[in-house]
RNA sequence: CGCGGGGUGGAGCAGUUCGGUAGCUCGUCGGGCUCAUAACCCGAAGGUCGGAGGUUCAAAUCCUCCCCCCGCAACCA
């Protein structure tokens, strides 16, 4: 047999911290789709997934948790298992970083790249925090303290090993400006030549002592892999690259496609090629930066306390309706506004009323004039053929937005064959013809029609939705499987008159707006206003650790009065700083303080705070505190 | 001038590459139909395309300046 062309599709590692959201969902749900499609057209297909556990932030998230790490994402994980089988996610494979075939080989991708000379060992220069043991940039640091605790650091200089991104600068920006389709959408292209590449990389700190969560360099075991080498090796590991069976890394390696989100498309179009390029490897085809929900306009996040549960929807309006809803709702690539109201208005117009509903009168007028018998169709008028052209000729327009990954364009001309459907019964209205005998045979041939453009639509919608498909052909009577592939839309016809129709239940019931609206309001108002705010502060105090004792002396240093606050207001770009004008006796001061998330500004005036009166000056976000 | 994206009828978006009657979905209003999930079909109202200037026979689209929003520069898809 002919050997198929390979697909070999990657979504991000998802990182276990905790439970994953809707915009992971929006990610994997393209990839699934894509694979889908893929595998439907004739691709032999690889579709990667998994989970990124090492680092810093898990490992504070187990010991909080009071679990080992593993313990913590182990559970993290089966959540993340559980929620792509919700929402039918069929990966190949489901890599964990924290694997022995993942770890092994990136011990050995590590020592390559040391032993010729691309990773060396030199000093990285930062700010260490002690509790937390996390070393810090100069640009991390939230008011010159630990971004993570708010408490102050000391720089500090730690042995680690570089990577020469250096060096392959100048080779990666020929490589990006002679293939244009490597970064998608091209937008993104610019961005990373003016961000990083043109001002000049920086050689890349892989490898921490002061992380132990994670592959320890086998060579060197007081350091652990840091971060990105470690993590992006995935897409090679998971195919067996460097291991005793590299059958799978033969077969599909160049990946053809990196679905990333935007906030990582420069890790994987420039550490990532640098790696692979230094290996002496070929690169992926393509890396597509995709766009992000937003709700209200902003960035969904756990502090702002907006995240959506994918969970919660899928056992609300089923992952098909979900899934079509991501997919549907904005162009791939660009950002887009995420709301219930969105949502459920999308789910009625398009599902319910429109396609849910032309499946059920189709199927309901079959059952009611040709006894649940699928009518043959008799002589073909200027009228049904200009439908039959459309709907026999739409594969074709599909497959070109889908190869381009514009998932919305794709659903948006299957919906319009949906469109002409429903017109089209009120062209030739069924039931009058119902009404005369002579008209039976035209009767026929209008609910054939409209029966063989249901299993069209059924099958163009399978890559996005799994399982709507299934229950179109079982009420429309499509019961061969050859009937329900790519290849079997390419024609007019395929439905077998004489096939039995079951009405069922309604594909997607309508749903009530407001109703539906109050209720997911009111379980946002119940579970939510948890406030990942009160519960820092609760874990600030929790995790309250005594310094070192100072001496009377010391203290008698400390100067504080009592001051009133005349004006406050937030400090631009800032979460946590307050600037609070201080009248102190006769003069004024102006002070910065961390405490934005505590207070609101309005509410400080006036009152009266205790001030450090003779704490050094110095300049936070270009104030003079 | 750090970088990028965006600002188009009430809402959400397309259109901008290669200037030429401003389009889609939802919502609103009116009508039709009764096969269907109070669904479907037809029609209408509603926009000086963020602002100013420029190029042009012609600008949402090209150029200049400005304003506003979002994001990135930190392990959030």
């Amino acid at each position: 047999m002919s050997e198929k062309p390979t697909y070999y599709i990657t979504t991000p590692i998802y990182y276990p911290s905790d439970n994953l959201h809707i915009g992971h969902s929006y990610c994997s749900t393209a990839a699934d789709t894509m694979a889908r499609f893929k595998k439907m057209t004739g691709y032999d297909v690889y579709f990667l997934t998994g989970t990124d556990e090492h680092g810093q932030k898990i490992e504070r998230k187990a010991r909080e948790a009071g679990v080992t790490p593993q313990a913590y994402v182990d559970h993290i994980v089966s959540g993340i298992k559980d929620l792509w089988k919700l929402m039918d996610v069929e990966y190949s494979d489901f890599i964990r970083t924290t694997e022995p075939r993942h770890a092994v080989t990136v011990q050995k991708i590590f020592k390559k790249l040391h032993d010729q000379g691309d990773i060396y060992k030199s000093e990285y220069e930062g700010w260490y925090c002690t509790p937390c043991e996390s070393f810090w940039t100069e640009l991390q640091l939230k008011d010159g303290c630990c971004p993570d605790c708010g408490r102050p650091v000391e720089k500090t200089r730690e042995e680690s090993y570089f990577f020469r991104l250096s060096k392959y600068q100048d080779w990666l920006i020929e490589y990006i400006k002679d293939h244009p389709d490597f970064i998608q959408p091209s937008s993104r292209t610019s961005e990373m030549l003016n961000n990083f590449l043109l001002p000049g990389l920086q050689d890349l700190c892989v490898s921490r002592t002061s992380l132990k969560w994670g592959i320890p360099v086998d060579f060197d075991p007081r350091h652990t892999v840091y971060v990105w080498v470690d993590a992006l090796s995935n897409y090679i590991t998971a195919l067996g690259y460097d291991s005793q069976d590299d059958s799978l890394y033969r077969r599909y390696w160049p990946a053809d496609l990196h679905l990333v989100g935007k906030e990582i498309v420069r890790f994987h179009t420039i550490i990532w090629p640098i790696m692979l390029h230094a290996l002496g490897l070929p690169l992926p085809k393509q890396v597509f930066g995709h766009g992000w929900l937003v709700i209200d306009g902003g960035k969904m996040s756990k502090s702002k306390g907006n995240v959506v549960d994918p969970v919660r929807l899928c056992e609300r309006y089923s992952s098909d309706a979900v899934r079509y809803f991501l997919m549907r709702e904005m162009p791939f690539g660009a950002d887009g506004e995420f709301n219930n109201e969105a949502l459920i208005k999308r789910i009625n117009a398009d599902l319910a009323n429109d396609l849910g509903n032309l499946v059920s009168r189709s199927v309901a007028m079959i059952e009611k004039y040709f006894g649940g018998v699928v009518p043959a169709p008799a002589e073909i008028t200027p009228l049904d053929q200009e439908l039959i052209g459309h709907a026999e000729n739409l594969w074709k327009q599909v497959e070109e937005q889908m190869n381009a990954l514009q998932f919305s364009s794709a659903l948006a001309e299957i919906w319009k064959l949906v469109g002409e459907c429903n017109r089209y019964i009120d062209l030739t209205t069924p039931w009058i013809l119902a009404k005369n005998e002579e008209d039976r045979p035209r009767l026929g041939t209008v609910l054939y029609v409209l029966a063989e453009c249901a299993r069209i639509v059924g099958v163009l919608i399978s890559p996005v939705m799994p399982r709507t498909p299934e229950r179109i052909f079982e009420q429309i009577g499509v019961t061969q499987e050859d009937r329900k592939t790519w290849k079997s839309i390419q024609s007019f016809g395929g439905l077998v008159p004489g096939s039995r129709v079951h009405k069922g239940a309604a594909l997607f019931p309508r749903i009530d707006v407001e109703a539906e609206l109050a209720l997911l309001e009111a379980e946002k108002k119940a579970a939510g206003a948890k406030p990942e705010a009160r519960s820092e502060d609760e874990e600030q105090i929790g995790v309250f650790t005594q310094k070192d004792l100072i001496a009377f002396e010391d203290f008698e240093k400390l100067q504080l009065v009592v001051a009133r606050v005349l004006a406050c207001e937030k400090v631009k770009k800032a979460d946590k700083l307050l600037q609070l004008t201080l009248k102190v006796g006769t003069t004024t001061r102006t002070v910065v303080s961390g405490i934005a998330k505590y207070y609101e500004p309005d509410a400080l005036i006036g009152k009266k705070v205790v001030l450090l009166a003779n704490l050094a000056p110095r300049k936070i976000r270009g104030i003079e505190s």
